[in-house]
DNA sequence: CTCAGATCCTGTGCGC
DNA sequence: TGCGCACAGGATCTGA
């Protein structure tokens, strides 16, 4: 389940391995993913010269000189640079091939991902232009979140996983950054106090910011067919947890539906 | 406008 | 041991 911080690395990985180098073919096994692959995506990538590999919340970006493609992992999806073409496994279902003979391999069990075609201004696609702030950036801040979240009746869980807000805080990092903050995820998004923005988004950024430290250390493995990039086994203080100890304060961790999303929470510690 | 819920998909893990 | 089913969830759409 690729959250901001598993994009992010994955992102890093890979880079440096396909900046500067051109796309030979692209080998497209399985075009039914969350939306189709467009039909014509091959066609438009023949000979495209990766200028830079980059993020948007959980989108990768591959710039060509016109024109790039845009990629969500969902929930199951893998990038990874292989030396060859060898070895095809079940739900491998795009290869990027590159001049050097190095292959860009998509796999995605679940096939929530997808792969769009982006042309003319990145910020005009209807799926980047409607993001909002990135959580690492000065713009996510105490006073932010407290100007979005004016007058919203909606869990502050939701708030901080909406898109249109904020990008890249997913179910996880949501649950595990509001135990951080000591509040309720049900708390009227617009009825936290200044102080609880302000712990909010420093909180969030905090627990990105260790969740793709963490990942720092798995890079050399985009490059090595057996490695396991993209996932950490961080320490997570509520997330999966329920009916467990709260690791604070000893009370029985509960869980509840928000948004049809499992939501774990300490009675004791986010009581407000 | 605001917000809740359904939808897409398949591997995993649980209970019986 | 094996079967069946609930569950996992990001983005997008629908409808109250």
């Amino acid at each position: 389940m690729p959250e901001l911080p598993e994009v992010e690395t994955t992102c890093r990985g890979i880079s440096p391995l396909l900046q500067q180098q051109t796309i030979k073919t692209i080998h497209i096994y399985q075009s039914k993913l969350r939306q189709p692959v467009p039909e014509n995506m091959a066609q438009l990538c023949q000979n495209q010269k990766i200028q830079e590999v980059s993020r948007r919340g959980k989108y990768i970006i591959l710039k060509f000189s016109q024109g790039g493609i845009l990629i969500h992992l969902g929930m199951t999806g893998h990038l990874r640079v292989l030396p060859s073409l060898l070895d095809r496994k079940k739900h491998d279902h795009i290869d990027v091939i590159l001049n050097n003979g190095h292959v860009l391999r998509y796999h995605d069990p679940r096939r929530f991902g997808s792969w769009q075609w982006l042309e003319g201004p990145q910020q005009l696609h209807p799926s980047l232009s409607k993001l909002g702030v990135e959580p690492l950036s000065a713009k996510f801040d105490g006073r932010y979140l407290m100007q979005v979240c004016q007058q919203k009746k909606l869990p502050i869980k939701s708030a901080i996983m909406d898109n249109h807000i904020v990008v890249g805080v997913g179910n996880i990092y949501a649950t595990e950054s509001l135990f951080l903050s000591g509040i309720h995820p049900l708390t009227p998004a617009g009825s936290l106090s200044f102080d609880q923005y302000k712990k909010l988004s420093y909180e969030i950024k905090k627990v990105l910011k260790k969740a793709i430290e963490a990942g720092g250390t798995t890079l050399k493995d985009f490059m090595n067919p057996e490695g396991k990039p993209g996932y950490f086994s961080q320490s997570l203080y509520v997330y999966g947890r329920k009916n467990s100890p709260c690791l604070n304060c000893g009370d029985i961790i509960q869980s509840i539906t928000i948004s049809g999303r499992s939501t774990a929470y300490c009675p004791t510690c986010q009581a407000g």
